[in-house]
DNA sequence: CGTAATCTTGACCAACGTCAATGTTCGTGG
DNA sequence: CCACGAACATTGACGTTGGTCAAGATTACG
């Protein structure tokens, strides 16, 4: 398998197991409904179906090809780094996000995505994406509307970073994210899988990998939130979000790519 | 002059005066060119010409008409406020900049928006936005690339709110304001207007007004950059880059609304 | 079963927040 | 033009939060 340059990393998958026509993040009734023609100009820009191991980079710092990506399995993290060898994370990637399109849209270098679990992901061609738009003027707004979403959640977190202190960011944090798990049926109310270690909790909300802890031990000790062995627990969710200041946001069907 | 509900605090400007045919925004030469249809097509969505006084609020938290804004003259700020009562600033408004979109394109309350100084903005009708979308699919486009160059400078605020220092924060986000002003032909390499308070700041890089000015203080006396009277001055501002880790993003012409 | 990664905890130190007092700027009315 | 008051800026003292270092326990994995 001969790589072609930046892009491309991991393994090919099963492509033909994984077509957009039977692709069951479409079928999940979850994201935004897409017309039989939308559909088939997705299937038309899809290139490749690719699997990564925990810790491989789906996007290497940098990576500039005219490809973007859905995720298709697992967890991921968007994240930056600094001079100092800090790391910041951005957000968490879950099936159905779609990530990387700065170099098709902007011609910009993407942020870095590292996968958590094993995950899997559509390669798509951005070339494609301004006929995409002309053809569908209703997907662009969609999109258009979703990444609005994000910037919303993304300025929650910055109000979280900068707002919050310790206990409450991690709560938040946890809140939100299994929030999001569960939109997306991938957890119950009162909990599901959780692969990130200590060290990313605290390069999401962040504390030193330390602080976070004790910031998780207060929160177990109140009977909040706890995780263990990769799940976490949040008994009365409700309890949760008050004590962290936390508010879900109403979220309409995302757009997919 | 009667209010119509939640939308149009703020008198009303010299409406005949600022047509978009004759706006100095679009003028400029800074933003994305439009084209002639797509011009009108925007000149049908204003609805009217909106003056504000320092202090004012342009959008208040929960406003949910279907109408956006787009930022003609002065400053503004974009904030979220805590049960606590403590304000997170998310960011700083200038000229060109669009805002207020989410009501009109996802039905969702959008967040507070406060002019710095006197400032006026272009109320445009959001239920027009579908029609200019599909007429002008292009103009999608170069909104939804603008959306994703404000996730990345979202990005860098995350960032610069979990991993730097209080000095590297205020200095960071001197930086990046210069920078923008800059481009906008607003401020010198060396300087410029810089409206807000040194609460403002406090609230825009997380940090107790006491502690960002200490930060500001250090700033000062290393003579990287003084904020006096209302005025910022960077003697140098590749050393300033240089200390607190700042890199400015390469922006492309902007859509402006 | 052994090794490496991760988790957990304690002790200590630096960064940041709070309180409070004083100086300065700015707008207003005389 | 000056006087006045209110908002803003500045600084010091001190308490709290969070970071760093380091050691030991537990888990994951070959």
């Amino acid at each position: 398998m001969q790589e072609s340059g930046t892009a491309g990393r991991g393994r090919d998958g099963d492509l033909p197991a994984i077509r957009c026509a039977n692709c069951l993040l479409r079928r999940s009734g979850l994201f935004r409904p897409m017309s039989g023609k939308e559909l088939g100009a997705i299937a038309r820009m899809k290139q490749r179906h690719l699997v990564f191991a925990p810790g491989d980079d789906i996007l290497r710092c940098g990576d500039c090809g005219p490809t973007f990506y859905t995720l298709y399995e697992g967890w991921a993290v968007r994240y930056q780094r600094l001079r100092s060898g800090a790391r910041q994370i951005l957000d968490v990637l879950l099936p159905g996000d779609w990530f990387g399109l700065a170099p098709s849209l902007l011609g910009r270098p993407a942020l870095p995505v590292q996968a958590v679990t094993r995950a899997t992901c559509c390669m798509l061609d951005g070339r494609q994406l301004g006929r995409l738009f002309e053809d569908h003027p209703r997907y662009a707004i969609a999109l258009l509307a979703t990444q609005l979403e994000g910037e919303r959640s993304a300025h929650a977190r910055l109000t979280m970073l900068g707002r919050l202190r310790a206990e409450e960011r991690v709560g938040y944090f946890l809140a939100g994210t299994l929030d999001r798990l569960q939109r997306r049926g991938l957890a119950e109310a009162t909990g599901g899988p959780f692969p990130l270690r200590r060290a990313d909790i605290a390069d999401a909300v962040g504390l030193s990998k330390v602080h976070a802890m004790r910031a998780l031990q207060a929160l177990r000790l109140k009977g909040l939130a706890e995780i263990d062995r990769r799940e976490l627990r949040v008994a009365d969710p409700v309890r949760l979000a008050a004590h962290v200041g936390y508010e879900p946001m109403p979220e309409t069907g995302r757009a997919i790519l």
